[in-house]
DNA sequence: TTGAGCACTTGCAAAATGCAAGCAATCAGG
DNA sequence: CCTGATTGCTTGCATTTTGCAAGTGCTCAA
């Protein structure tokens, strides 16, 4: 579980962070977890953004191995595996919170809005409660 | 200033920021504007991380047009520019917050904190004012 | 006028990404 | 039991992005 040093990390929390999660794909698979209660493989893949199947097999790996998910075989199908954010990985939650809010003040496109914010401004405490369970919409 | 969008935009507010700084080195220039009071090429350049040149000039760019950051002559020096956080830069501070806070819970490595967190946690909303004035350590 | 500093740009190799195809292990239906 | 569909990947290859080094143009102080 010892992560080994990567050549960016200058010591600073912001950049402890981006090693992990500073990519394009990483943060949008945790927001399906997160979010949308996504627990395998396929529903990862079926992501609003098209997240293409190496890219996908690799950043799981890279989220395992950051401790953000674990991967376990389905107990009900044996062709199937589930992932599940570690508390780690909920732990992300706030971020996602922040991230959304930030981009409902700025994003003026007019299907900017997909539900996540309008659960965030009913009920922060309860959409991050509800996020932090994994909880499908 | 109208942004056109992004392939892979999905109307999601993650989505659309992660098109923003989704990648390694926007959020660090945005930290060492924030909480560094980075303001010239320079400044950035030299930042803990040791981003290149050519990748920093493209992502200024893009901050630019998205509206994070502006560009102005400095008036007391003809070679110099100065870049600031535009409102809309300003108010990802408590993004930079949420994700610092994060890799403190996280980051086990002994010379992992920079001050940044000890001024979190000593007085989180001054902390976040401090970052939206841009103010020098 | 000259040399140093600042803010980049350019060229090129290396790495990451995207797309399509392939493949092994289940499992359900006939 | 055989067969085809489903699931969770891997592989190959073209394209894009990144990283490093070197170079350029403008400014200013001596």
């Amino acid at each position: 579980m010892t992560q080994s040093r990567s050549k960016y990390d200058s010591g600073c929390p912001v950049a402890y962070a981006l090693d992990i999660f500073g990519d394009r794909w990483s943060l949008l698979v945790i927001r399906d977890m997160a979010v949308k209660g996504a627990r395998t493989y396929g529903e990862l893949l079926a992501g609003w953004e098209g997240i293409s199947t190496n890219i996908l097999a690799q950043r799981l790996k890279q989220l395992e191995q950051a401790g953000i998910v674990t991967k376990e075989k389905d107990p009900d199908s044996g062709r199937s595996f589930v992932y599940e954010l570690t508390q780690k990985g909920r732990d992300l939650a706030p971020v996602l919170i922040e991230i959304a809010l930030w981009s409902g003040r700025y994003n003026t496109a007019p299907d900017a809005m997909t539900g996540f914010l309008d659960k965030i401004s009913a009920d922060r405490p309860g959409t991050e409660a509800r996020m932090r369970a994994g909880e499908r919409p």
